[in-house]
DNA sequence: GACGAAAGCTTGTATATACAGGGGTGCTCC
DNA sequence: GGAGCACCCCTGTATATACAAGCTTTCGTC
């Protein structure tokens, strides 16, 4: 069945915000305008809209517009805040490929049940590490079934984030996650990684995300040093 | 300025789900009905629903209606999960009040910055240990400034619930929250209310809830042995 | 020139109406 | 008695219209 008109305005006007046809900060064109553009009642525009705003991509303003924002509401990414002595600094965050992207069978024993035909399908994966302040904070493997993402290997990645190539490249949208969340003393192998003594406390995050693809999930293990800064979300 | 019709509809019914009037699982009475009785039109009690639906309350069914569903949705409220070898297991939760409630001033060095009004109002707070299995896992430091929560402390929680008690006792919602996670290392205070070792890892989470009424802030501290169990949100 | 009112844009709320399509009930026909 | 169909109630989508109210610009007056 094809997709109602509020789904495919919202649809349309999603993908130019992600390509970056519409910046941020950009005003998008007025419900009216849209409306008369594409032929279709306002209270219908206003549908669409509703659901971008929900989800963060853009913010209504009474008696001026609707303007784009990129950050997206709360869906809970990870993100870094300084901790007692350091808040109110500023940071350097960046972010390094330890293992690019490669195709390879699931590790034994993943810590999310996975389907047969995520199993069948083989996964891509890769390890990245995030650095603030040139320390090694967060340690992140990624493992993406392989299926809906051809190439994804061959070229790195969009902005240098997973989500905006999923989204860019790929059609696949993340919409929420799951996360199982648990302390744990680092190993040695972990310690390397992250450059830290072993038997420091961890913060080990098991994500499985959902995307605009049903039964397409992705997942992440992540492990955090959380000496100096906190998990915020 | 007075609600839009929508709102009152919506916090009408919230209300009535709330205090149990419709119980999970209950068919709400349907779109042409609310709007007949409330003289108002379908579209406008679309809204209202529309709404409820949003935050979880209601589930909307094609062609049969709006079934409650007590399960808010993924406010992230902290659930556990069985690891490893105790998936599938049953669980036997409880919660302790190991502090009841009490008016006090804030502690020094409180974990999130406060509002002069908060700091002036003094907070309640008390201290509650969830046990799993008879094992205590978690403990929770909740803590309330002492405004517009008027005899808090002279009645047992609402089903021993706090958000229930605040939304039913005092009009107070919970709508987000935001929080800090760390790992940290038992220290014997802890390991001497959670029965465990000293050095055993922990989750600790710093929480600030958002609420209904603005700049109302309900603060919770949290501890986690995640030893035997994940937590999930 | 400065200030203020008015005009003209925007989004927000509300209504009435229409039709599509899913769910459930009950009836008819076999 | 059972399968299938018709009907009714429900939510989903879409439209046209109206007015309220916020923001910006323009214009006119002082």
């Amino acid at each position: 069945m094809e997709p109602a008109h509020y789904q495919k305005l919202y649809a349309l006007l999603k993908s130019q915000i992600q390509v970056g046809n519409y910046k941020e900060g950009d005003l998008l064109p007025s419900e009216n305008h849209l409306s008369a553009t594409y032929k279709i009642a306002r209270m219908t525009v206003r549908r669409a809209l509703q659901e971008l705003a929900d989800e963060g991509y853009i913010r209504k303003i009474k008696g001026k517009g609707s303007i784009v924002s990129t950050a997206r509401k709360s869906l809970g990414i990870l993100s870094f805040k300084g901790f007692s002595e350091v808040v109110g600094a500023e940071y350097e965050a960046r972010t390094e490929m330890l293992r690019p992207p490669r195709a390879q069978p699931w590790p034994e024993r993943f810590f999310y049940q996975l389907t047969e035909a995520e199993q069948r399908a083989g996964c891509v994966t890769f390890e990245r590490v995030r650095l603030v302040d040139q320390d090694p904070v967060l340690l992140e493997c990624s493992y993406l079934p392989n299926l809906h993402i051809k190439d994804f290997c061959k070229n790195p990645l969009f902005n240098g984030s997973l989500f905006k190539t999923l989204a860019v490249r790929h059609c696949v949208d993340i919409l929420s996650f799951e996360q199982d969340i648990r302390a744990v003393l680092a190993d040695e192998t972990i310690a390397e990684r992250l450059k830290l003594k072993a038997m420091t406390p961890l913060v080990q995050i098991y994500r499985r995300y959902h995307t605009s693809i049903p039964d397409y999930f992705v997942y992440s293990l992540i492990y955090c040093n959380t000496e100096k800064y906190t998990i915020s979300n």
